[in-house]
DNA sequence: TTAATATCCTACCAAATTGGTAGGGAAAAT
DNA sequence: ATTTTCCCTACCAATTTGGTAGGATATTAA
């Protein structure tokens, strides 16, 4: 299961995309709009950031802004950079693999099905947008 | 990610799968086997079996052995008895379902788009079994 | 050049979860 | 009655999660 942090760092998207090319919103602005904790999505924000998905400016006038179209940001993108790997397990993870002990890998038969099932997952996730979460169809 | 008890419960089921049809086996064994510490996997395999997956026998000859057909035990099944959800927000869960607090989720978006997620990923683990586990072409 | 406005950074903290261990109880077989 | 084996309850340390506190730094405006 995604986090909480990664759900508001999913909330706190969805609003600077529907606000994208608007200018810089601020933090407490979206923390009032998306009830959630300040100081919290003061860090979530900054991740963000540093993952370059973001962009600030300080001072008056200032705040947080999508860095690119809302159409480029892949869910996947996200729940890596806050959450953490997709798959199901580290030794079939792409962007966060580990292998495991006492496994032969080329052999492990969970390792498969692991496989498999990220590959489906992903599918899904690095194709979807944060457009597509505004523009959901009822 | 699963956790290393599903990880556990995953490579003992496994196991269990090998020696389908050849009587109960020992935790001991099993933990020995598959280097699984000994009191954890006692548990583990009790849930399991709480869970109807195993069957038990106490007393010389005892251990545990496979209530169904390899075939018949899907990953899904095992991830949501050990792991727990496989959706990615409770409020798209099937089997764990919780309302999300201040999200109307006919409207909501990251819903729409983890449904969608869960339900691609659900397509493999509801369909690939411990016999797949085994047999898992090379 | 000073004050105001906002983000950025470091450090801390409580509660929950994870990954176990300890020790004995209960049932079955011999 | 004894051995074998699973079953049950309780505990525990380490890690992760979900925050909070307080000030440092950059930008703007007067």
């Amino acid at each position: 299961m995604l986090s909480k942090k990664t759900r508001y760092a999913f909330r706190a998207l969805a609003y600077l995309a529907e606000n994208y090319g608007e200018g810089p919103i601020l933090i407490s602005s979206i923390s009032n709009e998306k009830k959630i904790p300040l100081k919290f999505l003061e860090n979530i924000l900054n991740e963000l950031k540093k993952a370059d998905l973001l962009e600030s400016k300080k001072g008056k006038g200032g705040g947080y802004f999508l860095k690119v179209s809302p159409k480029k940001i892949n869910l996947a993108t996200v729940i890596r950079v806050i959450n953490g790997p997709i798959a199901l397990l580290p030794c079939v993870s792409l962007n966060f693999y580990e292998k495991c002990d006492d496994c032969d890998e080329t052999h492990c038969g969970i390792r498969k099905m692991m496989t498999i099932a990220r590959d489906a997952t992903l599918k899904i996730l690095e194709k979807k947008t944060l457009h597509d979460i505004i523009f959901a169809t009822v």
